[in-house]
DNA sequence: CCTACCGATCGGTAGG
DNA sequence: CCTACCGATCGGTAGG
């Protein structure tokens, strides 16, 4: 085993009961947010495969060597890439509802699910959502489980509301099956919708709503 | 320019005019098709970049070499994976439309369709629409064209079921973007459906009606 | 973070 | 089809 080194500690071992940030790292943090950045870019458009750690690097302009200075290896990197999606869309899913009011309709719920999800998929600065679902495969098991665990928590959000509105006639599938389908419906935006094309996510929001729902 | 040499023609540059085939041919034939199922195999479930021809050659059980007896390259294998896949599955919907015998309704054409398109992405001994649907990027831009033009053809036949199921009121979205989220529904269950599971494809064919289509 | 480097793997080919 | 091989690229590391 060896003794830490004085200087240069890997920031991807990061020590516990963490002090105040320094300057430099801050500078750390930022920079490896970059790299984020770049790799979630990258791994969407080419594939994490086709992605080599030093396409990653010459986009956060740096040399081939150094991203293994912010993360243990490509592997790590395209886990951090899903994770950090996760938890921000996560977070923002429940703003969207939050900011409902009270007592919205389970249809006006759906509705803000679904718009929120589109914002996630298709929406400016939003490549780690797409990379999450289409990259699955290249995670280690372990990484699949937890990134999973994850996935479930943002997807059980919607049971309820679907649950609602199979009560109430609006969605005539079963629940369980029709959160699949609708997922898929969605996810499968990233293949062909145009942020440039005529139609706006509002106006895709409101078809999406009439060819699931039933009545209004 | 070599002439062309008397014995190991390349059979990736088939000659005109084909004569009757000989006992040989058909051999490399059969040797081409257990290619391109061993490829079709591979590519779905680890991806393009991630499968060598290597790997290919070694589940058709040939040295690593020999795979480019029969295929320019890598990528004329993928190509031939999805332009065959697309082949078949277009005939066969046809057949399934035929099946129906005369003047079905436009709900009875819907169920054929899905039903037929659930059998081609999770049904036994169909890993070829799944390749071309999960890994169009691997093509190059005139490959993709090409195998687009195909897919078109299989999707068009979908657009007068959908125009007439809007006309009745059944769909309750527009014809062109419900395909779209049709198709992303369906497409989608690659990722989660088991046919081993509970679910069978005439109830998962039922969910999928039940959805998107708002009477009955 | 950079420099310099290693071992492994990969698509593809020549020659039979 | 196989054998033997090439050049390129890749993830990752030691040492500063």
């Amino acid at each position: 085993m060896n003794p830490p080194s004085v200087q240069d500690p890997a920031p991807h071992a990061p020590r516990r009961g963490r002090p105040r940030k320094s300057a430099q790292e801050r500078d750390e943090s930022q920079r490896r947010a970059e790299l984020l950045r770049a790799a979630a870019r990258l791994f969407r458009h080419q594939g994490f495969d086709a992605t080599s750690t030093r396409d990653i690097a010459a986009a956060a302009g740096m040399q081939s060597g150094s991203p293994f200075y912010y993360f243990e290896s490509k592997s790590a990197l395209l886990y951090a890439v899903m994770h950090d999606g996760m938890a921000l869309v996560t977070q923002a899913q429940a703003q969207a509802l939050q900011a409902l009011g009270p007592r919205p309709t389970a249809r006006a719920r759906l509705q803000a699910l679904i718009r929120h999800h589109f914002e996630v998929l298709v929406g400016p600065a939003s490549d780690f959502i797409p990379v999450m679902l289409y990259e699955w495969r290249a995670l280690t098991p372990e990484q699949r489980a937890r990134i999973g665990a994850l996935k479930d928590r943002y997807e059980a959000a919607w049971m309820p509301v679907l649950v609602s509105l199979r009560r109430s006639g609006s969605l005539r599938a079963r629940p369980e099956v029709a959160r699949l389908f609708i997922f898929g419906a969605l996810n499968w935006t990233v293949q062909w919708f145009d942020p440039h094309g005529p139609l706006s996510l509002d106006e895709l929001t409101e078809q999406a709503l009439r060819l699931f729902l039933g009545d209004r």
